[in-house]
RNA sequence: GGCGCCGUAGCCAAAUGGCUAAGGCAUCGGAUUGCAAAUCCGACAUCGGCGGUUCGAUUCCGCCCGGCGCCUCCA
């Protein structure tokens, strides 16, 4: 079942064609970098491209950059480089961005630069037909020829109150769009049967869906703000064009908001305000910040957000909700997610203490079918399908998804699998998490090992604070078995002690010292605690806390991991 | 003014005309642990308000209150 903004009911899925799927979706006007609520409709649609792929479709899914519009030009007149050179800056941050948050299965990605010869050719048509007509220079759709127009967005011509904007005076009507806008004397420009100028925004989505994904294809997607009148006006074109339905299923992600009161991410009220204040404390310097000045009250860029919070945090944080649900964004709320997404990383490292492999390596199923471990895991496992067959109900499915984890770490308690694992157990543990493998890979997650969390030597600077401290405690203590213990245990990795008057200074070091100090610390936890000594083992739990570090038992020695 | 969406426990968030109203975070017990952490077990909601339809509604309908979006570029 898939909701559909045309029907505004959810329908039973069936393709155009048998077995394959053809899936559009809005992508970015890159006038500027993009933020988190570019990437929304990406996360889920790679989602659902993945979602389709498992239950046996071939999928193509498209998205679109606009890369020629009023707003290119105006930030390239700024920035003083071409509207070209805007476009390919703002691409790549865009596609590193998609990258970072695991969407990989865009299959083309089509500029409306590149597709000129079919806009051109699809504005010709229209004419012909005589739903356009051209007004000096321009070419405007003659929305009064369409019958059903308002359709998706369940409103009617004379319910419009637009005034038409600037070009009213060259319009039949005030609701007439354009499709081909003549260019002002030095903007880019493109040459057509009405004269230099450059395309709508709307018609290049009827040209490339038609030349990628044909006439009527399945799945078209976008934000909820796009319905009118960027979709209405796409469904006019193609219609009337083709004399046929353009799309099946509509499909409209909610938008991000920032907070109770603040509206939509990126939205009009954000950007007036971002105008307010550039006019206000500009002082006319590269700004190439543009707009997004909200990101100085502490939001920052999205690429700053996915460093800081890693991309697996913000899918994970975004696939919670229901896609067609406003979600109320903040670092916070990622955090609050990203707890829970701890499970499964000590729920994978408690995978590999036991078996010695890693679940990563793990090679799941990639079509619907498969067993599983157990009555419990088959029915988590099914549930999970059944949601996701459900109009892509990923909140649910993560649902199902924890059952699983603890359903394998029950299983793990109950057959004391840390003690020591019979070849049978560790089968059964095995067939668990490649279904936990299986069943993540569907929403994108666990596909790679996170990096590790960056800050490394900023973290083994606190970490050597506190083993400078500790060792300090120790000597004054006049314990000077751990305190010789400690400054031993650093050589290995490669840092060495030095005690002066004004207290002990540290040096050298590398990327490697981290892991070799911690291994020291937790070694002079382990004799600490043998000798009964809990003072000094606890203070070192302690400290290694209080700078986010953790430390865990285990049956078969420790573990440390820092948030 | 027109067209829509939302309101479920302290927070986030699913589902559902009747069967235990998922799951996560937090909190409180219990097992486990030298103490912790992790893990497991258990506790923790009558679904914004009012009225209607119904044998029965959180779920359908109406009204009200509260929050939000679109109607202009926007994912």
């Amino acid at each position: 079942m898939i909701y559909n903004t045309l029907s505004k009911k959810k329908e039973p899925f069936a393709t155009v064609r048998q077995g394959q799927v053809g899936v559009y979706l809005c992508g970015p006007t890159v006038y500027g970098k993009a933020h988190i609520g570019h990437m929304v409709g990406p996360v889920l649609f790679d989602t659902i491209k993945r979602y389709l792929t498992y239950s046996g479709y071939e999928v193509r899914w498209v998205v679109n950059i606009t890369d020629v519009d009023d707003k290119l030009i105006k930030a390239a007149d700024e920035q003083g480089i071409s509207m070209a050179e805007v476009a390919e800056l703002n691409i790549k941050d865009y596609e590193d961005n998609l990258a970072a948050l695991g969407v990989t299965q865009i299959d083309d990605f089509p500029k409306a630069t590149e597709c000129m010869g079919e806009i051109i050719d699809f504005i010709a048509g229209l004419i012909d037909e005589g739903y356009a007509y051209e007004s000096q220079g321009d070419v405007y759709f003659d929305v009064a020829k369409d019958a059903d127009y308002g359709k998706l967005s369940n409103r009617t011509v004379t319910e419009m109150q637009g005034d038409g904007g600037g070009a009213a005076a060259r319009k039949r009507s005030a609701a007439d769009f354009a499709l081909w806008k003549s260019a002002k004397t030095g903007e880019p420009s493109w040459d057509s049967p009405w004269g230099a100028g450059r395309p709508g925004w709307h018609i290049e989505c009827s040209a490339m869906s038609k030349k990628l994904l044909g006439e009527t294809f399945d799945i078209h997607g976008g934000g909820l703000d796009l319905v009118f009148p960027h979709h209405e006006n796409e469904i006019a074109q193609s219609e009337s064009c083709h004399g046929k339905p353009m799309v099946k299923y509509w499909a409209h992600n909610g938008l991000l908001r920032k907070d109770a009161a603040a509206g939509k991410i990126g939205g009009r009220a954000e950007r007036q305000g971002a105008d307010r204040e550039a006019g206000a404390d500009d002082a006319g310097g590269s700004n190439d910040a543009g707009g997004k000045m909200s990101r100085s009250k502490g939001a920052g860029g999205l690429a700053d957000l996915i460093a800081k919070q890693g991309g697996e945090r913000i899918r994970f944080f975004l696939l919670r909700t229901h896609y067609r649900s406003t979600v109320l964004f903040s670092e916070e709320a990622i955090e609050e997610a990203a707890v829970g997404l701890e499970t499964f990383y000590r729920l994978f490292k408690r995978y590999e203490r036991v078996t010695g492999k890693s679940f990563y390596d793990l090679k799941p199923a990639t079509i619907r079918a498969g067993v599983a471990a157990n009555d419990a895991a088959a029915a988590a496992k099914q549930k999970f399908v059944a949601a996701m067959d459900d109009d892509f109900n990923t909140g649910s499915a993560i649902g199902e998804l924890f059952e699983l984890a603890r359903l394998t770490n029950k299983f793990c308690e109950d057959n004391k699998l840390e003690s020591s694992a019979s070849e049978a157990d560790q089968t059964t543990l095995t067939t668990l998490m490649t279904t936990i493998k299986e069943l993540a890979g569907i929403l994108g997650l666990f596909l790679h090992s996170p990096a590790s969390a960056g800050g490394g030597d900023e973290l083994l600077g606190s970490v050597m604070q506190l083993v400078i401290e500790l060792r300090a405690e120790a000597r004054a203590g006049k314990n000077f078995a751990v305190a010789d213990a400690i400054r031993d245990g650093l050589k290995p990795a490669g840092i060495v002690v030095e005690d002066r008057p004004s207290g002990a200074e540290w040096s050298g070091g590398d990327t490697a010292s981290l892991e070799a100090v911690m291994q020291m610390l937790i070694a002079l936890r382990a004799s600490s605690r043998a000798a009964k000594d809990f003072a000094t083992a606890d203070a070192l739990r302690d400290k290694l806390a209080a700078i986010g570090v953790t430390i865990e038992d285990r049956a078969g020695g420790a573990e440390w991991s820092h948030t």
